[in-house]
DNA sequence: CATTTTTACTTGACTAGTCAATTATTGATT
DNA sequence: AATCAATAATTGACTAGTCAAGTAAAAATG
């Protein structure tokens, strides 16, 4: 089990030297994994020319439904920083499926909501990624899923965990 | 018919539920946690003027050795393609920490070296990146960290895993 | 009120990554 | 030997992300 899953990684790696730690091992193996599963979901978007990164706030947004979400907001729900939402903002808009307006209320803020086009975008994509997501998770069982983001949980905030 | 009734069913669960399934769920959180991983040795790196992924290549070519190794096999190595390596390897050499000879029994490969400056910056950094890599994955006994291995392992190569 | 501080977003200058096309060299095939 | 295919690396044109600095509007303060 174990010592098969090393050997594999290592073979992965073509590296003959053992690893330094299992915390390196484990740091190396997240790494491998996400960008595999970025690998496997950008084929999708790329059918529909977006990028991975413009699917999710576009996924952001139409989870806040129609009173749209000021830019600040949807990059608190992404891993990015603010600056890099404006530009994928920027694109959708270019493209057409997301709408900014400058809110009334608040004049600092951008309100953005998914246009028609971007719904039917997403819409398109829902049963591909579905399928895809389960296709990359099922080897685990539920027990085992939750187990990982426990322990994902643990390392983003290790301080909780003493 | 029916399968719009799913889609239907699907977006009210997005609604009330944060994840629409356990899946996505982990996959959100697999994201999340490599990007502060990420972000936590940046921070390491940056105090020697280098990027993670510049280090990343120092630290493959420290591990092969005096003898090199061709552009392609460091591509090899790493979670990057190609081009992306040898844009690393332009700064690097740039930077004097590596040297890029052209191979003379094949004069397609380039072999990339060490230098001395090179080897010295990452043994400065040694220490703080066993460190800081302890501090992450410290929250986590030996066993649960195999066991994340394992998962991780299963996730990228689902079909061996049925 | 006028002024300072905070907030929301944008822009500039960078690093990094991708795919597709290109160059140089080696190897294979008539 | 002349040609054609495969391989190693690079370059071009893109996307994306970062920090730091800038703009504009709102809130807090004196």
């Amino acid at each position: 089990m174990e010592r098969q899953s090393t050997q594999r990684l290592r073979e992965e790696l073509r590296q003959t030297k053992p690893f330094p730690s299992r915390a390196q091992e484990a740091y190396l193996a997240l790494l491998r994994t996400v960008d595999e599963l970025r690998r496997r979901s950008s084929v999708l978007m790329a059918r529909h020319d977006v990028s991975l990164e413009q699917y999710n706030v576009l996924r952001i947004l139409r989870g806040a439904g129609a009173a749209g979400l000021p830019t600040l907001e949807i990059a608190g729900r992404m891993v990015e920083r603010q600056p890099g939402v404006t530009r994928l903002l920027d694109k959708l808009e270019a493209k057409g499926l997301v709408d900014r307006v400058r809110c009334k209320e608040d004049r600092r803020q951008v309100l953005c909501t998914l246009t028609e086009a971007g719904r039917t975008l997403l819409a398109s994509l829902d049963g591909p990624v579905d399928e895809s997501s389960q296709r990359s998770f099922g080897a685990l069982r539920p027990e085992a899923l939750e187990t990982l983001v426990e322990y994902l949980d643990r390392i983003r905030y290790p301080e909780l965990y003493p």
